[in-house]
DNA sequence: CTGTTAGCGCTTTCAT
DNA sequence: ATGAAAGCGCTAACAG
């Protein structure tokens, strides 16, 4: 014999009442004698019923869940976004209901078609996912934020780091310090902030430097790449003084690789990356970074979302953009 | 006007074909034509039709998605272990609904009751959770797999660490290294984790160092509770030579405020954690640690779920335990 | 092979 | 205030 969860039909027959009432009166609604209610109410109770939260989605057409699509980067960029994405998302008794990419756009794709009928929007941060990729995917009217990649039109929005301003204020800093031949660690190939901070790196470099021809290492956001960078320096120094990663993760690694090398970090070379997330403050020796408070960054987000949601019929609203600032450790030296 | 996303009646309709066979060819299965498969097919793309899973799921009593509830601490471990529940997830074309808690037990059952009707099973990981709160606050015939509090019976299962263990093989390293004094730093004080490992701790500086009273700091698992710890060590050394903290993070944090006292570590005072994060390996001096394997445990905990939901019918499996592994790094000093 | 019918569990008009 | 009935979007017998 096995036993299911009792239904809402369940309820009802025991307390004696219809299924109509049963409903009313577990979801406090005024019209219900306060008899009935209490009848209800003690009938849930002793058959420990609890609401299929699936089929009442079903009915009211409104899942009180987030859909967060996100790639399977390690680190703790994606942790942070997702706990600040959580912070409004509980505030608001929304869940979330997570989808991690381990792949190719056509995942990407997967994941998202894979939200219909189970979320009320989508936050999505996938690199490579643009404005015509979500026209292209998005099952129609459902309210979407885009993380990283500009974005307008229909009801969908988009927050984006200032990576240009970001890289090019990094480099000001290190040209300010004395360093004279930066190079960079760039991120994946085809992901957007890499390349919008490699665009104001080589800007940067340019302008402030003088130098049309920086070194930029091949990175993908992980520490090994970071490691392998900084054993790739090591092995042919080319006149570097200072390493700007494209993140944090990969100026980690580099750090690592050099002082295993037998470089003092800043005084032979300064190193340097991007996000300021929590491990930045703890390596050794701290590392000087720009900042992107990406907890609060999945937090408006949500709050953008969360205007899409309640108003669909609204405008798209403006794409936002955060602008990173720098944190001084000691991977760099003084100023002056 | 607004147009709403497509319905498989409007699929049918285009196709003029009847929903059922719209649903068959659409799932693929057998019985259907080619020619009707195409025309159905032809007429989805065209209405850019996707499926409403919501409604699926309510049919096919299955939602291809698990339930994870963890409290809302803040660091790595819940990230890893999140990372290894989706690993194993996502191979199975899974989906994760998140439920962090920010509170008390009264939240976890909100929490569990939310996952009614949205979930096929339960991972939970949640502090103060035991059998008896299970049993009683589970909706009736939902596999559960509890981490962290040991449990058996019924269609739950349940993954432990050997906390006892763990923290005895860090004492035996400690007064291996010729430390005699060790403090602990404990967690918040109803964490199972944290007790077992105070309980392994007391034990073993007792039958190894003849010390019956060990000093044994409040702490809470965050960084702060272990700076705090830190400090007030610095302010009141009593001849306390290592520090065994509860978790890594807090081992962190009294690192910090440690080195920041003038306290050169290990020489005069040993620091330890446990967990080992991936922060442990980047801190300065790198932290000797009990390593657990958290994304391996996170992969374990869904192993045994989806076993349990592949066979409601099966008897409740035994529970696990994971047995932590001495890391030695810097922040203790060679045996001997 | 295909269409008709009956639900999944819930909320909600619409009568009474 | 209450109940009967319709329906959310989908799948699964059951007939044809």
């Amino acid at each position: 014999m096995k036993r299911a969860t009792a239904t809402i039909r369940d309820v009802a027959r025991e307390a004696e009442v219809s299924v109509a009432s049963a409903s009313r009166a577990l979801n406090g609604h005024a019209n219900v004698t306060t008899k009935t209610r209490d009848r209800v109410v003690a009938a849930a109770e002793k058959l420990a019923y609890v609401p299929h939260l699936g089929a009442r989605s079903l009915t009211m057409a409104r899942t009180n869940t987030i859909g967060v699509v996100l790639p399977d980067l390690f680190g703790e960029f994606f942790s942070e976004v997702i706990r600040g994405i959580d912070r409004g998302a509980h505030a608001d008794g929304l869940q979330l209901l997570l989808s991690n990419m381990h792949g190719d756009a056509g995942q990407t794709t997967q994941a998202i078609r894979a939200m219909r009928g189970r979320v009320d929007g989508l936050l999505v941060m996938s690199p490579g996912v643009d404005a015509a990729f979500l026209s292209a995917n998005l099952p129609v009217g459902l309210p979407a934020v885009v993380l990283g990649s500009p974005f307008e039109g229909e009801a969908h929005g988009s927050i984006t780091i200032d990576n240009d301003g970001g890289a090019r204020a990094m480099v000001a800093h290190l040209a300010g310090c004395g360093y004279r031949r930066i190079a960079m660690i760039s991120g994946p190939a085809g992901n957007g902030d890499s390349q919008g901070r490699c665009v104001g790196f080589r800007a940067a470099v340019a302008e402030l430097l003088g130098d049309r021809d920086p070194v930029i290492l091949p990175g993908d956001f992980t520490e090994e790449a970071g490691h392998a960078a900084g054993a790739a320096i090591l092995r042919d120094r080319r006149g570097i003084d200072a390493v700007f990663a494209a993140n944090d993760m990969m100026a980690v690694g580099c750090l690592a690789a050099l002082s295993a090398g037998g470089i003092v970090v800043p005084d032979q070379i300064a190193v340097t990356g991007f996000d300021d997330i929590p491990v930045a403050r703890h390596v050794h020796p701290p590392l000087t970074t720009m900042r992107v408070h990406i907890a609060d960054m999945g937090t408006r987000a949500y709050d953008m979302l969360k205007a899409l949601i309640a108003d669909p019929q609204a405008p798209g609203p403006p794409p936002q953009t955060v602008e990173p600032t720098l944190v001084v450790r000691q991977s760099t030296r003084q100023p002056g």
